[in-house]
DNA sequence: GCCAACGTTGGC
DNA sequence: GCCAACGTTGGC
């Protein structure tokens, strides 16, 4: 039986990748490399699977909001952004054979016809209890729960662009 | 710009 | 293993 889809919700500061930034790249593909943090390393690694939903959430800025979704297009791997000296991203402690950090790569799906701003997220009774509005959570990648990915589609008034219809086919 | 919260580092 | 110091995140 094939793996439920999980959704997930990906930081990131508009002025460093946008939501734009991922539309514009080829194919709207792109690595999201970078992460240097162990937890969400961790969640990269072993936990984002292919055709799992995100949530473009755009950080550190006025009006912060989930602007949009994108789907996971490739699993974890390791984030070559760390062996390479010339990089921000660069880590001495990374070799070929132990990377220690990690990324996957996402898709750009569509941009949300409105941003769901922190404030429509603490008013809406499923999203209240999002991780990304607990305080001092600074974790770039959070688990979103099939509920919340649903809710924030429906307050945006989207079909979910994830769903797979064979899976409601009536059988014979 | 402020500052609370958090993760990491490193001395002991 | 403890914990203080530090750097970073990110909402406000």
């Amino acid at each position: 039986m094939q793996r439920e889809i999980k959704y997930w919700l990906l930081k990131s500061e508009p002025g460093c990748f946008s939501l734009q930034d991922l539309k514009e790249c080829p194919d709207g593909i792109e690595p999201w490399d970078g992460v240097r943090n162990f937890q969400a390393r961790n969640l990269l690694r072993d936990a984002l699977k292919q055709g799992d939903g995100v949530l473009f959430y755009h950080s550190n800025i006025s009006q912060p909001a989930v602007v949009g979704l994108a789907r996971v297009v490739r699993e974890g791997y390791p984030d070559a952004t760390a062996l390479d000296p010339e990089s921000a991203h660069f880590d001495p402690r990374a070799t070929e054979k132990t990377p220690v950090w990690y990324r996957v790569d996402v898709q750009y799906v569509c941009s949300l016809p409105a941003p769901i701003t922190r404030q429509d997220m603490r008013c809406h009774p499923v999203l209240a209890s999002m991780d990304v509005l607990k305080k001092g959570n600074r974790l770039s990648v959070q688990p979103v729960t099939r509920q919340q990915w649903q809710a924030i589609l429906s307050l945006a008034g989207l079909q979910d662009p994830l769903a797979d219809c064979s899976r409601h086919a009536v059988q014979g």
